[in-house]
DNA sequence: TATTTATTGAGAATACTTTTTAATAACTCC
DNA sequence: GGAGTTATTAAAAAGTATTCTCAATAAATA
């Protein structure tokens, strides 16, 4: 859970027999740089990408995404769709979670310094190396109650 | 977050316009009877209906999956497979969170008071109608932690 | 620089989930 | 209780996200 540079990632990397690529260091570029609050899906990055310019498969961003998410570099989320959303994964104080709302999935982030804490303790007592812990909430928001809803 | 029966569930179903059919029923009481720290995918539910007898369609199954849950009645896991899996939703005291390892997807469930507090303050705050809150936590686990790694 | 082999890109394949359709059966209202 | 309305079902087809295959490429190592 601490912060990634093209170097450290490139040594994490290496030790593990593994290799940097260009590919990875613009994908973690990308996933750094994102604005605060958003989430890209494997497609939300492959257009991001075109629209730099940069010409990386989807097979590669599906693999990369999945490798960087099991370091811990990246936060798989499951925001209500029907794909996966990834952030960068900020150690505290910028650590976050999510409040969504079933029906219309709008997403709000939120701090909790004390589910942080019970992450690392709950971990900890297992003997499990922790890489991220997330609370997501499950909620109908505001205007989804007012609405009739068709489900 | 309350308990649900065959009849509370008819009564909410009814209210929206919808139906009880003996296939909800069922559905409902296996989650009701599935033994604590189980989670059924929809092809694992389907297995498990065959077996007693019930003929319930795979179309069927993932309809009902969905409407449970976004009735709060189940619980949408995503344990690290593939495919998703679902539990009973309970509430206080026997609510709980998941502990996964990253790599061979072993899980350990766990309570928190505490979590379960931030959940509903934070939804309230936001005016959100809470249905649940899942701390999930991403670690590796020591088995895994020994092991050399392929990913 | 030569060697080794992890990684890439393209497309094929897979697997999970949703949709379509006609038939059925729950609910409502007499 | 019976008739009418329409939500729900089963079965199959379709859709879509993700993974796999394989030959070509290029990072790491010495
Ligand atoms: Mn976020
Ligand atoms: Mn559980
Ligand atoms: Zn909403
Ligand atoms: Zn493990």
């Amino acid at each position: 859970m601490s912060m990634y540079t093209a170097s450290s990632l490139k040594s994490e990397l290496n030790d593990r027999g593994w290799r940097m690529t260009p590919q990875r260091e613009t994908i973690l570029q990308i996933f750094q740089n994102l604005p605060k609050g958003e989430h890209l899906s494997a497609e939300d990055l492959y257009n991001h990408l075109q629209q730099m310019g940069e010409k990386i498969s989807l097979s590669t961003i599906y693999r990369t995404l999945k490798l960087m998410a099991r370091m811990g570099i990246l936060r798989e989320l499951e925001l209500g769709e029907d794909h996966k959303h990834y952030e960068i994964n900020q150690p505290y104080p910028y650590h976050h979670h999510h409040l969504i709302c079933v029906k219309c999935n709008k997403t709000i982030e939120f701090k909790s310094d004390s589910v942080l804490k019970i992450g690392s303790k709950t971990s900890q007592k297992e003997g499990y190396h922790l890489l991220d812990c997330q609370l997501t909430i499950h909620a109908v928001c505001p205007a989804c109650q007012r609405a009739i809803s068709p489900l």
